[in-house]
DNA sequence: CACGTTTTTCAGTAAATACTGAAAATTAAG
DNA sequence: CTTAATTTTCAGTATTTACTGAAAAACGTG
């Protein structure tokens, strides 16, 4: 292996290593965002068994964080032909990636919060107290702002890369 | 206690309940949520041991989710005339939340993030290989996205809630 | 359908994270 | 300085989350 190979190997496994440890400060698991890292940054397609041993760890966790990475569309799986085993890619796009990451955050995080906050703000209606009137204004405003984003969030990830870009420049102007 | 109370007080119970859980779902410990769920709806502002009571939690990890809530600037703590103890309470205003939380996400978050894309960016630089090129192409593509990204928070969290609110219905439209 | 290959499941275990409770340190007031 | 109130620390423990490895299921081919 010649010296830029070696170099590329090194880069891409730091990568690797960095990415896995970000994803705990995120709300993804270690392996879950090492392998999409691998597969971010891989020439070709890999198998499961490619994967473990790259990342040294088992086939179940292997098989159980690549079926999650494709239940998110960070990945797909793709078929070789005159082969039998599944092959995985990764969504390189980084607008794509922003788009998907997005939508399963608001899924997993507003979406929920909403649903509670707006549950909230219906039980302490009409509640005559000041304590309660407090409660529910502030159950309502809550709502009010995560209803906001969560249609900001819908409307940015719909938009096509270019346009997003240049609305975003005109804001930054 | 009366009819109004006991709904306001379930209201609330299952505010702070479920926002705890939600708390788990972002990368914050369920405590941490429910204390900062409590103080939100906290006509006044609590001690230690009045947060220990209500959530039936010890004293440490009262303690210790205190100060990190503080430490985000999600909570302050007031000193009360004539009283030893700290008070705290919460910042109730959900576009100063919201700016707070973006602020922070953006610290531990991607900061980090950028600097691993910009350090492996860097050292894949030049690399003649076709696979070398191709990831430091994809580490440049991240970086660029990401501290795009970075700028827009620091922006938007910057505004005036008017006006940043102007400007997303203006987008909304 | 029988057999080798590949995927999926899952009970048991390991690792990471959060919590307790009591002791130590700090603070304020006489 | 002494004492009592309060805050802080932290070793030990509990809980949650992630991982392993082997067995079972599913798949595809002759």
């Amino acid at each position: 292996m010649n010296a830029e190979t070696e170099k590329l190997k090194l880069a891409r496994d730091e990568f690797v290593a960095q990415w896995g440890a970000l994803g705990s400060q995120w709300g993804i698991n270690r392996t879950m965002a090492q392998i999409h890292a691998l597969l971010m940054t891989a020439p070709e397609p890999l198998t499961t068994d490619e994967v473990m041993e790259e990342l040294e760890i088992s086939r179940g966790n292997a098989h159980s964080n690549l079926k999650e990475l494709v239940a998110w569309g960070l990945l797909r799986s793709v078929v070789k032909k005159g082969e039998r085993r599944d092959f995985f890619e990764a969504e390189k796009d980084v607008w794509q990636i922003f788009t998907i990451v997005a939508r399963e955050r608001k899924r997993r995080e507003i979406e929920p919060a909403l649903a509670i906050l707006h549950k909230c703000a219906e039980v302490s209606e009409g509640i005559e107290t000041p304590e309660g009137k407090a409660f529910h204004d502030q159950m309502r405003a809550l709502e009010d702002f995560v209803g906001f984003a969560s249609k900001m969030s819908d409307r940015i990830s719909s938009m096509k890369h270019g346009f997003a870009l240049q609305l975003a420049t005109k804001l930054l102007g």
